[in-house]
DNA sequence: ATAAACTTTCAATAATTTCTGAAAGTTCAA
DNA sequence: TTGAACTTTCAGAAATTATTGAAAGTTTAT
């Protein structure tokens, strides 16, 4: 396969990967050339190689930028902003753990906390059934959270030196 | 808390969550009122529950069947079909590990195979990059792929149980 | 066969999300 | 200061995704 192929499946590829997860096509896109750019990249560059606009692209980079996963370099004697990812799938991946876990999962046990104790006669099917749910979601959340802390904690990584030895 | 609020904040709180992770808002919710539902449920039921009409209840019916984490149930003497959700909520993360597997990581898994070898002077900054991204790709999904497909093997649970004993 | 009871489909519409581009804002060298 | 070089913002437009509801399809009892 030719490079430039490949280079645009790539980005393609990251780009739907992201959109399914619930992640802007474009920021998936911008992230994706970032990755493979043996240089950092001016928005020019950026928004040259997407075919997009100014404003999508400074919103996307400083989204990119915000999930830690994107830096801005400054090169000396140049007004411009370049911009470099982390290129260590393992590093990127505990950042977007990190983040997600920040944005989605604490509010989500926020809620469930709220939800265990409800008014009611406790012995409506209503409500045992309610209740059951969530105290098996609270469960399941909370052991969640424990192997997400374990696999972030950079001083413990026991669970990923385990991991290791199981994928081996 | 009430019973009515705290199910209504549930139920909203489950489609955002699923919003958040590229799932239906509403297929979410349809979800959420199953799990929470001593009994079978109707698509009439369903269809008043969270005030959305016959079509859209029906097709994210559909996709939670699909997705194997809702069945039909029929009750004899009744022309109607009833709907349950499975409600062991470690069953229901594997189901949806189990199908966001394969219809998102075995495609994956098949571009980065398709992008290991592409031509051209192997000894350019780009090519060099790419190629770096990608074999560090291939390695980081394959051994993902090998810890899913341990914690999706019925007979052999011994990450899922190393993964109990760290989060005691 | 018929018709009532129920489910599915899908074209049109609505809602949501994303993108554009020009204007406003900022920084810096002279 | 000024203005050139650059970045950010955001209202409107475009694109995408989800929803409706009526018509078509299916099943079953009689």
């Amino acid at each position: 396969m030719e490079f430039n192929e490949a280079k645009a499946q790539f980005i393609q590829t990251w780009g739907k990967l992201g959109s399914e997860w619930g992640i802007n096509r474009t920021m998936a896109q911008v992230h994706a050339i970032l990755l493979i750019s043996p240089k950092a990249m001016s928005a020019e560059e950026i928004m040259a190689e997407l075919s997009i606009s100014r404003g999508n692209a400074n919103m996307n980079i400083r989204d990119l930028i915000n999930w830690n996963l994107v830096h801005k370099k400054l090169i000396p004697g140049d007004r411009k902003e370049y911009f470099t990812a982390e290129k260590d799938i393992w590093e990127v991946a505990r950042r977007i753990i990190k983040e997600r876990k920040k944005r989605e999962m604490e509010p989500v046990l926020k809620v469930i906390n709220q939800l265990k104790t409800i008014e009611g006669d406790q012995q409506s099917a209503e409500i045992k059934e309610f209740s059951s749910m969530i105290n098996q979601l609270d469960s399941f959340v909370g052991k969640m959270d424990k192997s997400v802390n374990l696999l972030l904690n950079e001083n413990e990584n026991k669970l990923f030196t385990i991991l290791f030895k199981l994928m081996s």
